[in-house]
DNA sequence: TCAAAAGTGTTCTTGATACACCCATGC
DNA sequence: GCATGGGTGTATCAAGAACACTTTTGA
């Protein structure tokens, strides 16, 4: 049998799930940022941010690209999610389209104008909008997969800026994964990990008590990983 | 901005890393099966089976009809693994890969001439040939996929018989995991969990003692699942 | 001085690990 | 009768869960 060119191909587009989470809320909640459709189809109804891929880049590169044009955002974790292709999901034409999901500290970012005609804005994941195509199920496999993750890896950290302090961990955590931590109890776990260095600033400004600030250890989680260490909350 | 076809198209192709395990081997192995090409490119090399997604199915139809091709197997465990977009990962042209993998129990599946002049042949995944394309790299990923999967989620039944006995059962881990377990430990574990059905036979035949068969129970583990709870291993 | 969150240890319970011997079978 | 794996319980150790009060700060 020699090569066939295979003739009727589908369309490959990337779409972004985007956390955001803002730690200075009083009582924070996870975010997705959503677009406005410009364009027919779905045109008015929010969307997940996405694209088409182009065929210089590869899918990763595609999806830090979009993240980039309709945010403005550069150099946030960003990971494939999944790849979606039931045969209806765009009534176009054969789209298929490989999902990915990024994590925002939305305190380094405050929302631009949407770029192209597009209104972007960010919405609670207890209330968001109807949503274009498939993307409400990408969502839900998008939650899952981040919830599942964030228990054994430290990704969580992708979510606070730099320095940030153990309240606002918990509170992280609990946010996600919808449960609350015993306050003892957590900080002793992530003390006895190691992990965090004590940078010796503190959060001031509230009426309460000032509060230690850390940094995530980078170089020792990446060392102790090598070693087959493993990380659970 | 009106509706641009996305003129140029990669290819979609599905390839599939298919999981074999004989539990009545002395020293079972994890085996892949793979195909010997008969064209270009890399025509001879040994690679993944796999093919172009056609636009009337989805990429798990995709793959389910590729891996009935190649193999006569049908309605076996099979999951998305990751979709690989390297830019040159087809001499060809540009092909991005929807990557799957699924486990097949060899008892069941005696393997036939390949079906289009192709050979196939199972090898142990510690002594796998070079493989075409980036398919070293797929098996990879699977591996760590399949390795991280199993501990929580009981898809190893599946590459076991209906009836299975504890011993199977443990070294069917200690293979996968490549370690060992305590042996008390191990079915200590795993009757707490309640999810094996003792079915009353025995695997006789052997120069020792027979072994008592049991049955996993699929509808209480998928009872217990919802109601939020976690196996692990 | 008050409200609000920061910070801190101990006990108890649960699950993980380590470990050794007798039993049944086929040859 | 012997080699081979099947089958069983207990004691120890480590990690997880439950739990309450004092401290510091800004308003």
């Amino acid at each position: 049998m020699s090569y066939t060119y295979p003739q009727p191909r589908p369309a490959v587009a990337v779409d972004c799930v985007i956390f955001g989470y803002d730690h200075r809320q009083h009582m924070p909640e996870l975010q997705i940022l959503c677009i406005q459709r410009s364009i027919e189809p779905f045109r008015g109804q929010w969307a997940l941010p996405g694209g088409f891929l182009r065929l210089h880049e590869t899918l990763d590169q595609a999806a830090a690209r979009e993240l980039h044009e309709e945010t403005g955002l550069e150099s946030v974790y960003i990971e494939q999610l999944y790849t979606f292709s039931a045969l209806d999901r765009d009534p176009r034409e054969r789209v298929i389209s490989v999902a990915y999901f990024a994590l925002v500290n939305l305190e380094r970012y405050t929302l631009h104008a949407g770029t192209d005609a597009a209104q972007a804005a960010w919405f609670s994941v207890a209330k968001l909008p109807a949503l274009a195509f498939d993307h409400k199920m990408i969502v839900k496999v998008a939650l899952e997969r981040l919830r599942g993750k964030i228990r054994y890896q430290p990704i969580g950290f992708e979510l606070l800026p730099d320095e940030f302090t153990l309240s606002e961990l918990q509170t992280l955590y609990e946010t996600i994964l919808e449960r609350s931590f015993d306050k003892r109890n957590f900080r002793k776990k992530i003390h006895d990990y190691g992990l965090l260095i004590e940078t010796g600033g503190m959060r001031r400004g509230k009426p309460h008590r000032a509060a230690r600030l850390y940094r995530f250890d980078t170089k020792r989680y990446k060392a102790l990983e090598k070693r087959g260490f493993m990380f659970e909350l």
